[in-house]
DNA sequence: AGTTGTTTTAAACGCTTGTTTAAAACAACT
DNA sequence: AGTTGTTTTAAACAAGCGTTTAAAACAACT
């Protein structure tokens, strides 16, 4: 059952990921963590402390993991242009999403109820790809455009990429689902394209201020 | 302790809204529920029969009820101009997203481990909206983009919506939040004016296949 | 072989959960 | 007043949870 040749530790980690994943941190039980990795029910305890500490370490080695293997500058050239960055930006987060995810979701599952441990974890790893995003967005943006512009369109355009994660896969349909290498390149292209006409708009809407707005 | 005045089946729905928002579908306590509307704990049962009979009749409750106060067309013409209509649609999903979730959530909460019973009456309250969606943009993209680009625009737009939502409060600052009628109305049009030009950069993607694409 | 400290187990604890049961309270009608 | 059927309660049930405990297995070193 469990899969022998490493440390009981990392059996642990590895089981508590898929079943955190597959059913949330409430829905998951410490008992089938340790049924899967083959060990006794009370070497959570013992390693991790607690339920709650074998999550966050679950949660921190997942996303690490997830951007050491899929940066959000995707190897690109600091120096390339924006609209090549933005892009490398997207595909970056889409991978990620699909790789932590698998069928399941885990990352941006639990955040709707999250511990203030996770919040403070999350908000410590999430912190470079916002800088990433940020500087990006600077360079797009029109100068005259006002910082609230700036956090709304990468509100927009990390909107529009959570929506492809596994956690909202039972609004879409399977067409629109990135179960491909293909698909997460299409999908890269057309939110990048969305965005960047997005960008566009909101910097002309900058220029022409005093827009028509129905009742 | 429980609102008198009205019959215990309504007490029991009130509650239930209130404690299902705040913990979920597994977190929220039958106890609790009936604590609030002041009566015993088999009264759920009775009249309910089960736990998920009382989340079901909350659900699609919380749902029309949204609807019928923000319907997708906002009372709008139906012969007005699809940048308007747009506008209009964005505009009652979002008030309908702040006026169910309040401080919480309890809509597109337990969409990530749903029952099979609510994937299906979500799936039948949601398809007026679809529909909408899908008439307005028929109308704002080229005649010669495929159904798929309708759907990926259809997706970025929900996304963006969606990204507003209460579930997903914990990852933005709390200026991007829609606390009040006046903030609702600003990230209306921006999500408008983004989605726009996002539509337009869909258009003219159409026109000049081919599209630069760095690896 | 014996001691010491770590790792692992099996069992039990205490608590909470959704649901059921049997009886009590109530209302309506004869 | 008495019967009947519905509504409500309080208590109990059975199952599952995270955690703890005490003892067993193991390894390393003297």
């Amino acid at each position: 059952m469990g899969s022998e040749g490493s440390t009981v530790k990392e059996r642990l980690l590895k089981s508590a990921t898929e079943v955190f994943g597959e059913f949330g941190f409430k829905g998951a039980t410490i008992r089938e963590i340790c049924r899967r990795a083959g060990v006794g029910i009370s070497l959570v305890n013992y390693y991790f402390r607690d339920k709650e500490g074998l999550y966050l370490e679950v949660y921190r080695e997942l996303f690490t993991g997830a951007i050491r293997e899929y940066p959000p500058d995707m190897g690109l050239d600091e120096n390339a242009v924006p609209e090549d960055r933005l892009s490398a930006f997207i595909r970056s987060f889409l991978y990620r999403m699909t790789m932590v995810g698998g069928r399941h979701s885990l990352i941006m599952r639990e955040l709707l109820d999250p511990s203030p441990s996770l919040i403070r974890l999350h908000r410590e790893l999430a912190m470079p790809l916002q800088k990433t995003l940020t500087e990006i967005l600077t360079e797009l943006l029109d100068p005259q455009c006002c910082e609230e512009d700036l956090g709304y369109c990468a509100t927009s355009i990390i909107g529009q990429c959570m929506f492809y994660g596994p956690s909202t896969q039972r609004f879409r349909q399977r067409i629109f689902s990135l179960d491909s290498d293909e698909k997460i390149e299409l999908v890269t292209s057309i939110i990048t394209a969305f965005s960047l006409g997005g960008i566009r708009a909101i910097n002309e809407k900058e220029h022409t201020k005093g827009v028509i707005h129905e009742a």
